[in-house]
DNA sequence: AACTGAAGTGACCACACTGGTCAAAAGAAC
DNA sequence: GTTCTTTTGACCAGTGTGGTCACTTCAGTT
């Protein structure tokens, strides 16, 4: 067989790879460390070099891995008829932060690739899962007529998606510190604030 | 004397600075290279460890300064009289601005900082230096009045605050892959969201 | 030019840790 | 019991570590 990781259960493949996400977004590429991976993943050096065949590859899978996982989970699980941005958001906040919670160190993993990568070779991994998904998610069947008129609506977009990002940073902060945040609690103040947005912005 | 780094030419001060600053926010404190720090800051493994006595204080030593830094150059340059939360806002940018222009990697350094610390802590020690500067900054003389009636504060300010960290985060990031932005054009982007800004949440 | 104290250097150290290997052990299936 | 797959961890040669200190270079004074 090809894929050796995928053969493993469940459970042990998500701990290895969060375990090497842990390591590689808390260390550069080189100083990473395939020792702490095992450990904190709960297997041996040489199982490790068994699944992956090398340093490189691990980090090569999951670079793929870490675009995939969000790419595909915002084109299956996203209301595409919705025309309201503000739901919307809401809507990728929620599913982010699903992931997330499986992946719990995926989004700071992806800053890093960041540092090797322009935004235009991320975009271009991006749009090779999904065409255009920029700018289907944030443009495709939205209704811009809900906004005021003579209004900067390039502006207000990055405002409204820029808050429900900090508002993510920040719960990731008070999850990752380990405060037992509800889902409920989350969802309630994503709502707050779309109707401070709603009562701003909208006509 | 005691501080033998004040003894030492600006620019070469800023040069180790910068460098040390670099080499602690790309890795832990751990795996940060006293020997990288040396290289990139052009000076000899000697002297580091005279101007500092080992890794530890020189680490210690940026703690405190990262921090202060800021906290100076907020209170000595913002002007406190204005009550216009927007028009503070983007006095506090500009100045943030300016202070990472000399030491670049001085937000990203910051974070690092986060890792160890709660953010209890943090606050604790910018209150050092001046005794509640959070409310200070963004509740002191602002008129609130100028807001929309019947519109949550709370939410207002943190979507203000975050626009800005986010643009702020942006051109750092632009800068960083080596863009040359004009200040000009930050401070016209600032205004135009400010413009956003005002036509939605003030009366 | 000669002297002097301070500032700066980099070869050197003992050692921790590196990515990767592979013979052996353990497990699975029959 | 036999065969095949999966897992293990001691081991390797090599790299890089924080820190030292005998030495050189420099700046100022006489």
């Amino acid at each position: 067989m090809k894929d050796r990781l995928s053969n493993l259960d469940e459970k042990k493949r998500i701990k290895i790879i969060n375990s090497a996400m842990e390591e590689f977004s808390r260390n550069t590429y080189q100083k990473a460390s395939t020792n702490k991976i095992v450990e904190k993943a709960g297997i041996s050096k040489g199982s490790l070099f068994n699944y992956f065949q090398s340093k490189e590859k691990l980090y090569e899978y999951l670079e793929t891995f870490s675009i995939r996982e969000i790419a595909d989970a915002v084109v299956k699980k996203l209301d595409w008829e919705e025309p309201d941005i503000l739901q919307r958001i809401k809507n990728i906040v929620i599913i982010k932060l699903d992931v997330c919670r499986k992946y719990p160190h995926l989004i700071e993993f992806s800053k890093r690739i960041y540092e090797n990568k322009s935004i235009d070779d991320l975009k271009a991994i991006y749009e090779e899962f999904v065409p255009n998904i920029y700018e289907k998610v944030y443009y495709e069947n939205i209704d811009f007529s809900l906004f005021k008129e003579d209004i900067e609506i390039n502006e207000i977009m990055n405002i409204m998606i820029w808050t429900f990002e900090k508002m993510g940073e920040n719960y990731l902060n008070r999850i990752k510190s380990g405060e037992r945040v509800k889902i409920d609690a989350i969802s309630n103040e994503v709502d707050r604030y779309i109707e401070v947005l709603r009562k701003g912005f909208y006509r």
